[in-house]
DNA sequence: TCTGGGGTCCTAGGACCC
DNA sequence: TCTGGGGTCCTAGGACCC
């Protein structure tokens, strides 16, 4: 809560629709509607012309094209749609340095970071006026709601106030005014369930919450909920604004038009996903070491399965071939209707060797034997020498058919720990069955 | 033929460690 | 025989947001 309003939120209106239509002259003026046109899809964005006849975001397109039967429905374009969403945070970045996307079309920018002679309300109206009008010239003709006010919270509320194509700015001290008679689920993180759990106890507007104790709150909502809602009923709200916000995980999941019932076929999805999903990771350059997959059944029942490697990976067969056994835990017996991989626990590449050099002292550093012959057996779990594009290195560890490699020898050092499928062509395993005679795993005793 | 896809954060229990 | 506590990591699920 700041004392002044310096807090700025913009909106973009009917972001994709608008996109659309301002590419596509015959698209003005008519109802377009984005999003899933298969079987199974739901509405991303309707242009206004479409929600008058009441489609919304989120609202399944069977359901759109009853209700709007004439409208335009458009899969999307995502890369028009990301070229126009830089050329936003662009003239946003030209007013302030501390710009904190939320997504495609929204933004928070801190005008305290801005280069202004003051924060007065009228300054701040003038400020948000002229960049309504730069987004628009910059893009070609979008438009925008901004509100501005003392805190995100609030700067949130006021863009949602006069949309589209407007502008509210919140005047310090009258945040309470403003807020007391709206209704609970203004609040960010009051949906459906938490909005009817407060209901059912007699919570109806904000006023009520920010007349009722903390303590009651957190006993119907848990610590964390409780506490951030009943803070923000008050309007209070401190959080800043953040301009680089790391990735803290990477999915893809896909509907499919008809549910998959064969195994073999779901495996066969799993692992295009899966390098998907490596592509991405490589191309962020970072690697996670917890490999999950989602899975949602004829019924809509949805369960995830996930497991944690021992070092990060990026290789789509390490990811591909942890899916695979991951679904081996799920009864799929009456078909699929969604099958989704993700990698999560992000490091930065450059992050892996130092993983990698915290367990010196558990192994200690040992010549590397190389056997005079190599092979790539299916499965080896005695082996500990391996060969791959980083050179030789230890077996570290192991799970599913993925083996974890520290590289390090004598005469190297320390190297990075990366994780394999045992089939994967990066790598050859050597000496397998070297533990034939011992209990021990390759992890607790890397000497040979 | 109701119900996308990409994320974030929280909770809760069990394992494990000190 | 009785009986710790805290901290962290992992897993599964759920709510929520755009």
């Amino acid at each position: 809560m700041r004392r002044e309003a310096s807090v700025l939120h913009l909106d973009l209106d009917a972001f994709f629709a608008a996109v659309e239509q301002r590419d596509k002259p015959s698209l003005r003026g008519r109802p377009v509607v984005v999003g899933g046109v298969g079987g199974r899809g739901v509405v991303a964005t309707a242009s206004y012309e479409a929600r008058v006849f009441g489609v919304r975001s989120a609202m399944s397109t069977r359901e759109a094209r009853a209700r709007c039967p004439h409208a335009a429905f458009l899969s999307g374009r995502f890369h028009a749609y990301r070229t126009a969403s830089r050329q936003v945070m662009a003239v946003l970045r030209d007013l302030s340095p501390l710009v904190e996307p939320l997504s495609l079309d929204e933004a928070f920018v801190d005008l305290a970071a801005a280069d202004l002679p003051d924060l007065g309300v009228e300054t701040v109206t003038a400020v948000a006026r002229d960049l309504r009008a730069a987004v628009q010239e910059a893009t070609g003709g979008l438009t925008a709601t901004v509100g501005v006010a003392t805190s995100k919270f609030m700067a949130k509320i006021a863009s949602d106030l006069d949309k589209p194509d407007g502008l509210t700015v919140v005047a310090p001290g009258t945040e309470q005014d403003l807020l007391r008679p709206m209704p609970v689920a203004v609040i960010p993180g009051v949906g459906p369930a938490t909005a009817e759990r407060l209901r059912a106890s007699g919570f109806r507007t904000v006023a009520d919450l920010e007349q009722a104790s903390e303590a009651e709150v957190v006993r119907l909502l848990g610590k964390a909920h409780g506490h951030g809602l009943h803070r923000l009923a008050h309007g209070l709200d401190d959080r800043p604004v953040v301009a680089e916000r790391e990735a803290k995980s990477i999915s893809v999941e896909d509907t499919y038009a008809e549910d998959v019932t064969d195994r073999t076929t779901m495996e066969g999805l799993l692992t295009r996903q899966a390098a998907t999903v490596a592509r991405r990771l490589a191309k962020a350059r970072q690697s996670g070491r917890t490999v999950t997959i989602k899975v949602r059944l004829h019924d809509f029942t949805t369960s995830s399965r996930s497991q944690t490697l021992d070092a990060p990976t990026d290789h789509p067969q390490v990811i591909a071939r942890t899916a695979r056994a991951l679904l081996g835990e799920v009864d799929t017996t009456g078909g699929v209707r969604l099958l989704g991989v993700g990698v999560s626990g992000l490091a930065d590449w450059i992050q892996e060797s130092l993983f990698g050099d915290e367990h010196d002292e558990e192994e200690p550093l040992t010549e590397l034997p190389l056997a005079e012959t190599s092979r790539r057996p299916a499965w080896a779990p005695g082996a500990d020498v391996v060969h791959s594009e980083h050179g030789p290195g230890w077996v570290w560890g192991s799970g599913r058919g993925v083996v974890t490699v520290r590289f390090e020898t004598a005469e190297t050092g320390p190297g990075p720990v990366r994780s394999f499928a045992v089939d994967d062509p990066a790598l050859v395993l050597l000496d397998p069955g070297r533990h034939e005679e011992s209990d021990d795993s390759p992890a607790d005793n890397p000497s040979p």
